[in-house]
DNA sequence: TGAGATTTGTCCGTATGTATT
DNA sequence: TAATACATACGGACAAATCTC
């Protein structure tokens, strides 16, 4: 890892431990530069890494205040797995592989992602339930051409550590989409709805580092139990008339 | 502005009007150096922020590749006011001021906000309305002690705009939370629900670039009408044990 | 009011390492 | 293997904002 990531991650842990205190401000990038026994521009990119985290806020000719993370849950935000939330919020759930095989993926899906019809996928489904209710329903769809084999025993698990840790690939980046929708008769069926007209339906692409195209994903949450936090910052507004 | 912002806009603006296409790299970091005339460094400063807006993608070794970014509609992340996403995206909208008056902050908020009880505030309510349906209910709460005067002819207009051109501030960033809760007898009365049982709700408490406090706002949007995208990056999995 | 010290913002040039082709 | 391109790091210089005395 990167001199200043590791700075980034302990600086991080030392706002967490609340060694550095919400409303006080960081020692100056010249005290840290020596303290870490690295140069300024280190010392400036990590707190780039802090800034766009949340954790503080500059000021020039101030110095870099420490925010007030904790009244906050940890962001959801950021390309995080289920499992891993899961872990992070110590939430307890049951995951059901509800489908796991090759399919040609669906027209509509893929005329949306602007790749060749009838690509080949794994076509996965798992629900999600927590307290003995199926609460979430996460329908994954991953190009077998990316991907060559997916094991059931994978797909129970987490996709994404199986992705990274076993097949050694690198997930880059994703475009994700946000809306309310009518329930679907599958949806009543394999979600344990009340009676709810609508779902939350998270649709993303997902891409690889190298911006292969590799999963389309859908995750639909029952409405109680859906929940989204952004840390945002402040840019000015874009120009559209240009 | 800065130069690596300048920069930054002006490729910017070459991927939006496809002087640099989808899938295709742009110029190397030396050759954009010598191109503008600054330090690699300073190109550097610029491709971060592409990168970090989802325009391109960089991999050490080959080049920034340039992202389809034509697919999506304009990003809505970020802490846009409703009148820019109103222009950016030719939305045809009136605003209806319902209520502009002096109180004070009601207790759940404050607590919630962790600030003292009783705070005296501008308190807001709009109406979005398109196509003669009201689908969107804007409660703002404005701390007094930072905005002293709040216009009607100005909260018909954009806060925001109001806040940083007229009264100089300069906003910094903001935590929201998106969540799906029941209607309100409120939501009911004031929105063009059609029997619509929830309504989606994102709050946030925004500070400004100093790190104060200075308003809360509560967004209530009919489901049919609500929309979020989001460009997301992957990041290592924290380590939530230490 | 003002001058000086402190702190962050920006930019430059150089050097070395790593990944790709 | 060699050339190219991005990643990381260092140190220096000056500007701009803030704070203190």
């Amino acid at each position: 890892m990167s001199r200043f990531q590791e700075i980034f991650l302990d600086i991080e842990s030392n706002i967490l431990n609340q060694t550095y205190k919400a409303g006080e401000l960081l020692p100056s990038e010249n005290k840290l530069s020596k303290q870490y026994n690295v140069s300024r521009e280190t010392i400036r990119k990590a707190l780039t890494l802090l800034l766009e985290s949340g954790y503080i806020q500059k000021k020039q000719g101030k110095g870099s205040i420490v925010l007030d993370v904790k009244r906050f849950d940890f962001p959801i935000s950021g390309l995080t797995s289920y499992k891993e939330l899961e872990e992070a919020q110590h939430i307890n759930s049951e995951t059901l592989l509800i489908k796991n095989q090759v399919e040609t993926l669906p027209d509509q899906i893929a005329s949306f992602l602007n790749i060749p019809p009838s690509s080949e996928v794994h076509a996965v489904i798992r629900g999600r339930k927590v307290d003995g209710e199926t609460v979430i329903l996460d329908k994954d769809y991953l190009l077998t051409s990316v991907i060559q084999e997916l094991p059931d025993a994978e797909a129970q698990k987490s996709l994404y550590n199986y992705i990274e840790k076993e097949l050694g690939l690198t997930i880059g980046y994703a475009r994700k989409e946000f809306i309310v929708e009518p329930a679907t008769k599958e949806d009543r069926e394999l979600m344990t709805l009340h009676g709810d007209t609508h779902v939350v339906v998270t649709r993303s692409e997902v891409h690889l580092e190298d911006t292969t195209l590799f999963q389309y994903t859908e995750s639909r949450h029952r409405l109680d139990k859906f929940r989204f936090v952004e840390f945002a910052r402040r840019r000015p507004p874009m120009d559209y008339n240009k």
